[in-house]
RNA sequence: UCCCCGGUCGUCUAACGGCAGGACAACAGACUCUGAAUCUGUGAAUCGUGGUUCGAAUCCACGCCGGGGAUCCA
């Protein structure tokens, strides 16, 4: 039970870094994480950024923040930012380690130019279709291009002439000079450079030329000396590419290697930026923070912990098989933390009057609450007791099934740290609906104890009707049913199967006073529903509450064990 | 179909030729002023067939199944 954490073995991105470092092959490790900013970053993304983070602080080495925007169209600079926010609250730091795939484009073009002038690469004037006919299928070679053997003082002339803005984007492209008929698509003459008339985020109008992921990507590598480009398992099928563009531009030994692992997927989740611009942009949900979101951002509104992300990603493993954690998972590491740090609360969201009789009318009092039992250092807090109380409406049942513990006629709970309350009788409106339940509490139980040893088994949480504080919280369900959407959308049309109740607004619900100036962002568990956060939204007296995640209901599976998932 | 990768409890993931282990989930029980937490226990896996070996999840061969690869995206 003591070594198990030093026992715990190495994935195998780790294994062969420690290998590398052992064999003296590298001082130390170089990693970095490279997104495009194109989108926001979401649960994925954070494995690869413990991956790569992780591995540095692990082993003593850095890893860089580069971002690959090589592509102007798609870019925005408020993906930037939005990116650098959510690395930092994860708890990564990359130090002075801040770069751009578009700081290095002078040096990326004298790199192009050698491989013309060594004939690895030359400029073809085909049009983006006549490439496309002549690249071949995955079965057959394709053919080569006319201007392949273009002489490389013209290839270089056209080149320069590329980057002053001669030529109308999509005229001429420069192509790597490698094999077309490669069984490897992506060494079939690849292309490396294409004009673009869309202005950069960061270079303006300076480059109407702009190079492709191939060669920016390795290059940006080799330019930072990393040592190890961990990336997923979509590009291995471009690792012959990567090496073949170091070799010939002629990056000494030893090189930047590219390592493949399975990126991460999440049951009945999206993870993609693309579908999940989709989301926003057709307004499915209220923006990319939406708490719904598997984005770090709208984790974090949710009510996510850095530190539960972080254990998960770290739980879950790297490997090379593909996998799809299942939302419990993730689900058990965020109860985990909060359960530790998260203060208590009462608060009802389903109100259910319930009047003490023999609780005199004008009398109140404030009892003390522990806020956390699992941290004594947390220590208690007065909440006010009156005759009228809300109380959960799921906690009373005029018919009660065998192992019910809560409220019935006759039947005595305990009202948390307050008093034992016996039920005298129910009140319904015309239709039979119970609107109100009476009761009259033992003057003799202050605090929750009866004197006389009997025990309670139920225990059941309480507001104070003329001291709730009322509130709006927001209920989430995931935003869809299927374990794989992707898999299950047809045609791709995931939108389709969107759940309609993937949020359930409650208001008012009805909170404990001490509630009632919440500060945004804290996060809290109502006793007995979950673990929320104040939102943003919220105004000064009227929280708006995100349930971030239920508290694990052993009840709700006995109770109904079919609806219970 | 051409190339590449992968198949271990329901889901993840270990075992680096030598006892198939852990986590989540599930189930049963104990405890409990949160039906939470905690504690104890139970069930649950090496894709198949051959081969190599004293010994195979691991190495080899063949098969089966799954994933990825043809954008002037990354």
């Amino acid at each position: 039970m003591v070594e198990e954490s030093e026992e715990r073995s190495l994935d195998f991105v780790r294994q062969i870094v420690a290998d590398d470092l052992a064999k003296g092959k590298f001082r130390q490790s170089v990693t970095r994480f490279p997104p495009h900013p194109n989108g926001y970053l979401h649960i994925g993304h954070a494995k690869s950024i413990c991956l790569n983070f992780g591995i540095a602080q692990d082993t003593g080495g850095v890893c860089h923040l580069r971002f690959d925007d090589t592509n102007p169209v798609a870019e925005d600079p408020h993906f930037v930012d939005s990116m650098q926010e959510d690395i930092r609250w994860l708890g990564f730091d990359w130090g002075e380690h801040l770069y751009y795939a578009s700081d290095y484009y002078e040096q990326l073009y004298e790199h192009a130019c050698t491989l013309i002038r060594k004939g690895d690469a030359f400029i073809c004037d085909l049009s983006s279709e006549e490439i496309a006919e002549r690249r071949g299928t995955l079965t057959e070679p394709g053919e080569a291009s006319p201007f392949r053997d273009r002489p490389a003082d013209e290839s270089l002339d056209l080149f320069e002439r590329m980057r002053a803005g001669e030529f109308e984007p999509g005229a001429r492209v420069l192509r790597a000079r490698i094999d077309m008929g490669s069984s490897v698509l992506p060494m079939r003459d690849p292309i490396l450079y294409r004009i673009l008339d869309t202005p950069h985020h960061r270079t303006g109008n300076t480059w109407p030329i702009y190079p492709m992921y191939d060669f920016a990507h390795s290059l940006s590598d080799a330019i930072e000396h990393i040592t190890h480009s961990i990336c997923t398992l979509e590009f291995q099928d471009r690792r012959p590419l990567y090496d073949w563009v170091l070799e010939r531009v002629g990056i000494p030994e030893p090189r930047p290697r590219q390592y493949e692992f399975a990126e991460l997927s999440l049951s009945r989740t999206i993870l993609s930026k693309r579908f999940l611009g989709q989301l926003v942009g057709e307004g499915a949900v209220a923006g990319w923070d939406d708490p719904r979101m598997p984005t770090l951002s709208g984790m974090r509104r949710r009510g996510f912990t850095p530190e539960s992300i972080r254990a998960f990603c770290d739980g879950v493993g790297v490997a090379r098989r593909d996998n799809t954690i299942q939302l419990e998972r993730l689900h058990f590491e965020v109860r985990e933390h909060l359960n530790q740090v998260a203060p208590r609360a009462m608060g009802v969201l389903r109100p259910l009057k319930l009047v003490v009789e023999n609780y005199p009318e004008d009398r109140e009092e404030e009892l003390p609450a522990v806020n956390n039992p699992q941290d004594p250092q947390a220590g208690t807090r007065l909440v006010p007791f009156s005759r009228e109380l809300w109380i959960e409406r799921d906690d009373f049942l005029e018919d009660p099934p065998k192992k019910f513990h809560r409220l019935s006629p006759g039947k005595e709970v305990r009202l948390r740290y307050a008093y034992l309350v016996t039920c005298t009788e129910v009140v319904k409106d015309a239709s039979g609906a119970v609107v109100e339940i009476r009761a009259r509490y033992d003057p003799e139980t202050r605090g929750g104890d009866a004197p006389d040893g009997r025990k309670v088994r139920g225990t059941i949480h309480w507001v104070s009707a003329r001291h709730a504080v009322p509130a709006e919280v927001r209920l989430y369900e995931p935003l869809f049913e299927e374990e794989d959407p992707m898999a299950a959308a047809e045609d791709g049309d995931f939108m389709k199967l969107l759940r309609a109740d993937s949020l359930e607004v409650v208001d008012p619900a009805w909170l404990e006073p001490s509630l009632g100036e919440a500060p945004i962002g804290l996060r809290l568990q109502l006793e007995r529903l979950g673990y929320f956060s104040v939102d943003p939204d919220s105004t000064a007296g009227r929280p708006v509450l995100n349930r971030t995640v239920t508290l694990r209901d052993s009840w709700a599976k006995i109770a109904k064990p079919k609806a219970s998932r």
